[in-house]
DNA sequence: CCGATGGTTCGGTTATCATCGAACCATGAC
DNA sequence: GTCATGGTTCGATGATAACCGAACCATCGG
């Protein structure tokens, strides 16, 4: 009976109904209050507030106060990969019946945390591991950089920070790896600031323009 | 209050102490009966059937009855990668204190479900990136194939199955990729034959032969 | 047929925890 | 100062579920 790593408190911290929902609400990487996710979730301000101070105290949220309120927001990139290792069996149930496309746009591109997912986000990964621009060890080569360059992402503009540089994230709908990390986080910026796309309202698709969508396919050859 | 998927019923699973120690116990590949299980989880037979009953269930675990026993696996490779997602986290709360190699052994070379995690999987997974063993979307080329062969890993040598024939798993202690899937459990499963290394009883941990290191890495160039 | 062993089912007990009402503290607006 | 709003603390309630004892079913060896 040997005491192994505690994955059961973890778990737990999931396994309520109202603090899942959370994080679902949170995995388009944006902070919210406490107020907003609690109806989110559909409960109380007391209830919430017990919640998330639980998911703080086993750092799964970061809270930061901004005058009187809070805003929380998931720990790291860590935990949207938890996440996105549990929507895995949720698709998986319903796969073999029904492939469908229930949500196309969702599937197609949307924010996981703080990078880009779903179609295009394995594309980009793909492209990146097969023209050389990431080493094997995931480091950005110099052929890389020449090419985030164009969009606008170099070293100097990725905050200093002992998070990855790259990583690779196993996506849902996908069953793929796609790009995160900084380098993930940069670019999905980037995106956004040269209006190739934008992320619709209260939800996590990243919708692309028409124009935006052919040079980001143009981009990554 | 969108519906997501429902997250929380299969990290409900995973959150008793229980049920995280079979399923821990189980991260080697191994299948176990009902009352080892029991024994490792510290609990008697008849709740560690129930928990057994719930997590096969939710297609968490599989089942297969052989005389009067009954055996339970992981019910695939997403299973371990969630267990793993979890294990992130404690190392995490670790790490920036003691990186110290708590189980050096374990670290190297170690099971992982089915296939080899630790420095000398990860290592097979860049090489085989990198000496374009496998395409972008992680097929084996011909040249892979020629490589994998030399160690009587061949196509033909693999159980048709829905499983992916290639899949990268995230590792815990290195934070980075190995090689999983169909190719990954032949190759650790060849690894076994050619004695190269075993299994120490009771335990993840691979333990290479200094002939059997020497020629793996020989083998992987 | 008879024990012995592996597993399951059932009932009852216990403990944990999510939930909310109510009261309380803190910030900001006026 | 007063009032409104965002959040937390406290206590009580209720539901869920883990746990074990005991009885039961199934398989194997003789």
């Amino acid at each position: 009976m040997t005491e192994g790593p505690d994955i059961a408190r973890i778990a737990a911290l999931v396994a309520d109904p109202a603090r899942s929902s959370m994080l679902l609400a949170l995995m388009d990487g944006r902070a919210l209050t406490a107020t907003e996710l609690s109806s989110l979730a559909g409960v109380t301000k007391q209830t919430a507030s017990s919640h998330l101070a639980k998911l703080v105290d086993g750092e799964v949220l970061q809270m930061e106060a901004q005058g009187r309120h809070r805003y929380f927001r998931l720990a790291g990139a860590h935990v949207a990969a938890l996440i996105e290792a549990l929507m895995v069996f949720t698709s998986d149930a319903a796969a073999p019946v029904r492939t469908g496309p229930r949500e196309p746009a969702l599937r197609k591109a949307r924010v996981c945390y703080d990078h880009l997912a779903g179609e295009m986000g394995v594309a980009l990964y793909d492209r990146a591991r097969d023209a050389g621009w990431l080493a094997d060890d995931l480091g950005v080569t110099d052929k890389g950089w020449s090419k985030f360059s164009a969009i606008g992402v170099t070293p100097d503009s990725l905050p200093r920070s002992n998070r990855p540089q790259c990583r690779a994230c196993l996506d849902w709908s996908q069953r793929r790896h796609h790009l995160a990390g900084m380098i993930g986080k940069a670019t999905l910026d980037r995106l956004f600031a040269l209006s190739w796309a934008r992320r619709l309202p209260a939800s996590r698709v990243v919708a692309f323009t028409p124009e935006g969508e052919r040079r980001f396919r143009e981009w990554i050859g």
